[in-house]
DNA sequence: TTGCATAATGGCAACGTTAACATTTGGGCG
DNA sequence: CGCCCAAATGTTAACGTTGCCATTATGCAA
């Protein structure tokens, strides 16, 4: 039994099960219009010599490729799981698969994502921004490959979808505001996060149009011990009785600061983060967050291309709002 | 200024800059038995047309994707953003790109992953298990297609690699052995994990091989509420000096557990995770673990399949041993 | 029996690319 | 001046599939 090097073809299947080319294919395809008993005996053949379609003979006729790319500069990012998660289960309801490029950050371009994108075999892409490309308002999808962007921004020939943020601080900030605080302080992020200074306009405009002039922020970093400092730093300030923190690891750093000053959550301040990604890390600690559905940020960018078989598609931009998750660390006042 | 619907080919090409279509080619492989300036002129005819090769063109003459199938059971789980890493990383290396596919659990089956990949585009796949098969035992893979497990499991016919769960334990049992403790406590995961049980048993045999009967385990499911009632258990054992949990969740669980209880980490009692994944989402606890290099998993997964390139592979087993870092939650006794 | 509609199947071509081979051109050298 | 070599370019065919159209069987009414 010599390895059969060479790949079988239709023209192998439809020899041994003594029938034309294209009656297998239509086999394959089970069409109608093939008797039962003649399927029956090419599927035989398939299974015997162990054929299966080819995917460059198939595409080269059909011009589709039913694959949607997915270019990231970052692979590993808050998030980016989930949103596999969205597109994966996305393609698999229109039949697609996904292909997956890490694109060099340097420079940080939509055209290098994109040409990167040119000679794979998909039928549009998705990108996920996570800065501001340098080519934002200048860039042209490739002709006839449909391209959506994961981000907030607007853009005028790509359709986009992300995550609220404006609105993830909105709703916080009204919360507290709701809950009696007579304002709400405010942990940030590194400047270069998109998110996040979405995130700290929301805070500050609902603020303003509550009438409240947004006190002196404190920047952090994304970590823990960011937090930590900040927890700290807000103790001592009377005013503090609200703070809204950029992500959940702030927000618990944070927590673990006040404390570490005699303060207590959320008995002497109300603390709420964003992402709901402490999860099963942290134990005893039901913090108030905003719960983000990435997985269906990325079902709605794939449906967008794999939805749209051929219909000219039009532009869209799209945002999701979270969900705020009540835990135990905010408190009425007055 | 109508839409050009058709997709431009080398012929379009080859017409407008007065070559041939195999010039043409040439000068996309860039051959140096091209002339400079037809070369020239060849490319400023794809800038106009705006060519891009077509894939399925390509492959089906070439009978190579230079593309590697990634099957998922579970897209969201530990460790696979930085394996997706990996195999980008080791794909982009060898011009290879990645094909994404989510497979169906039910039936959680070898064979279901690998039918799920064979219409797809891929030279090979790669399949992330995290339970045990059906199929274990029996699976063949797809004649002409490379398959490589990652699993620590050994398969006859396919490679695998993985961290090395045994050997993790090994080394943070004799590590804390080494420190003086008598014996070192566990906390243990849900039974279906097969990296879970293989740390299990790591740290059975280990303390075995000296001499060391292992004392009752504690059952965890992951969740640092587990950890938590974990540490309060172990706190009023006098036995209990060293603890051992299987992930960092648990851990960190313990800690606030058994401190809950009035015992100190480290003056009273040592702990010691794996993972290394509190980050920076925990303040002030530097925590001893044992941190995996998942991207160099994914990567050697993809460079046993882009790194062939038709030489015929042999079937390899690869252990990875994670590395034990050490924080401020162990202490040395006597 | 013939004619005709319908069901089942076959033949051919084309999708875009490139390996293999064929041809032309330009120079160098005896 | 003729020969040959190398560089540059062209021609052909084939990769596997499937849409289109042609052909052959089958059944049924006239």
């Amino acid at each position: 039994m010599a390895a059969v090097k060479k790949s079988v073809s239709v023209k192998d299947v439809a020899r041994l099960a003594g029938v034309s080319e294209q009656t297998v294919s239509r086999t394959v395809h089970d069409s109608p219009s093939v008797r039962p008993e003649t399927k029956e005996r090419v599927r035989a053949a398939m299974r015997e010599l162990g054929y299966r379609p080819n995917f460059a003979g198939r595409s080269l006729r059909r011009g589709k490729f039913k694959t949607v790319g997915v270019a990231m500069f970052n692979i590993t990012g808050t998030g980016n799981l989930d949103r596999m998660e969205g597109f994966a289960a996305a393609a698999d309801k229109h039949g697609y698969a996904i292909t997956l490029t890490k694109v060099d950050g340097h420079p940080y371009t939509l055209e290098s994502a994109s040409s990167r994108m040119s000679a794979l075999p998909v039928d549009g892409m998705v990108v996920i921004m996570n800065r501001m490309p340098a080519d934002f308002g200048t860039f042209e999808p490739l002709p006839g490959m449909q391209t959506v962007l994961v981000t907030m921004l607007e853009h005028p020939l790509c359709s986009t979808v992300d995550n609220d943020q404006f609105d993830c601080s909105r709703q916080v900030v009204e919360y507290l505001l709701g809950r009696g605080h007579k304002t709400v302080h405010f942990i940030s992020c590194p400047e270069r996060s998109l998110s996040g200074m979405r995130r700290e306009e929301g805070w500050r405009e609902t603020l303003r149009a509550h009438g409240i002039e947004p006190p002196q922020l404190v920047r952090g970093d994304w970590t823990a011990q960011s937090g930590y400092a900040a927890g700290q730093a807000l103790a001592d300030d009377p005013t503090c009785t609200a703070i809204y923190a950029s992500n959940d690891a702030m927000a618990y750093g944070c927590i673990r600061g006040l404390e570490s000053r005699g303060k207590h959550v959320p008995q002497d301040v109300s603390v709420v983060g964003v992402d709901d990604s402490l999860g099963d890390i942290v134990p005893d600690c039901r913090l108030t967050t905003v719960r983000f559905d990435n997985k269906r940020v990325g079902m709605w960018a794939v449906d967008k291309i794999a939805g749209a078989e051929g219909v000219e598609p039009g532009v869209e931009h799209m945002l999701f709002p979270g969900v705020l998750v009540e835990g135990d660390t905010v408190r009425d006042v007055r």
